[in-house]
DNA sequence: GACTAGGATACGC
DNA sequence: GCGTATCCTAGTC
């Protein structure tokens, strides 16, 4: 919102994952930005929508072409953070970026995982039965009333993802083909979130080692929930069981999912030769026996 | 308490 | 039948 006090990027809620790296890049575009107190709640958890302040850090007018540079920088950044969110969750949920195209279990997946994401309470059985298109064609107002608690929200983050995906065709139309990801939108100058492997464009139902794997391959989003400890060897640890098993769930849409079942997956896979224990077993770590 | 191991059974594809 | 998901008991760290 220009013209206005403070600068109000609706997005930036979108951005703030469980790590929250993309706060650095936001400093190192803009030193003159601070990222503040939320607007829109400010008594709430972080993830909620900051306000950048612009006349509160004293810019002079002399300033106003830095920090029309910095602004874009920041809304550059802002934009591509989000894209890159949207697709890995698509990548994980394995549905398609425009909401409009959601079946009803897409959204019922894309509920789950955004209520994961920012810790909401859980409101799937107010959006049941509806598709995509259901929900597009709904007003702010009518999904605060089937979810008085958390429909605003919901409301706001499917506007973005509206936009993002109004935003990647806009651009996939106009651009070249090799700019295209892995979904099938565009974005440039940015290597592809999931390579080759990824099982999820298959149309296959994937499998938990193949999911596992696709992780591990991602470690700037999961290295804090699993990781690499001999790429080589294929022999990885567990970091974060829960959250590893959440994701799984999210992914399986298997809300009741946790790491008792997931592990119990993980050695029926010894039996056959997919994965296995080190050599020196230790907790939480793995062996593939076939590294990638 | 969290993790490991593996048997048994259920379920969807 | 396959690949889990779920539940269970028992043992280890």
């Amino acid at each position: 919102e220009r013209g206005m006090p403070g600068l109000y990027l609706s997005c930036f809620d979108m951005l703030l994952t469980e790590d929250a790296t993309w706060l650095v890049k936001v400093s190192d575009a803009s030193q003159t930005l601070t990222v503040p107190t939320p607007r829109m709640a400010p008594q709430e958890e972080p993830e909620q929508c900051p306000v950048i302040d612009s006349q509160e850090q004293g810019l002079s007018p002399g300033m106003e072409g830095q920090e029309e540079r910095s602004l874009e920088q920041v809304q550059s950044l802002v934009v591509g953070e989000v894209l890159k969110d949207i697709e890995t969750a698509c990548k994980l949920l394995n549905i398609t970026p425009d909401p409009i195209e959601w079946n009803t279990g897409n959204v019922q997946k894309w509920l789950l995982w955004t209520e994961h994401l920012y810790r909401l309470p859980h409101a799937g059985k107010a959006f049941q039965d509806l598709t995509g298109k259901d929900l597009c064609a709904m007003s702010e107002e009518e999904f605060h009333q089937r979810s008085p608690q958390c429909g605003d929200t919901l409301h706001a983050h499917l506007d973005i993802w509206k936009s993002a995906a109004a935003w990647m065709k806009e651009r996939c139309s106009t651009g070249d083909e090799k700019t295209h990801g892995t979904l099938g939108f565009c974005r440039p100058g940015e290597e592809e979130l999931w390579s080759e492997a990824d099982s999820s464009c298959s149309g296959q139902p994937i499998h938990l080692w193949q999911f596992l794997r696709e992780l591990l391959l991602k470690p700037h989003n999961y290295g804090r929930c699993i990781r690499w400890l001999n790429k080589d060897k294929g022999i990885f640890k567990i970091e974060d069981s829960a959250h590893v098993a959440r994701l799984w769930g999210l992914r399986k849409n298997r809300p009741a999912m946790n790491y008792d079942k997931l592990s119990r997956s993980i050695r029926q896979y010894y039996k056959k030769g997919i994965i296995r224990k080190p050599d020196v077993s230790q907790r939480l770590v793995y062996q593939f026996v076939h590294p990638v």
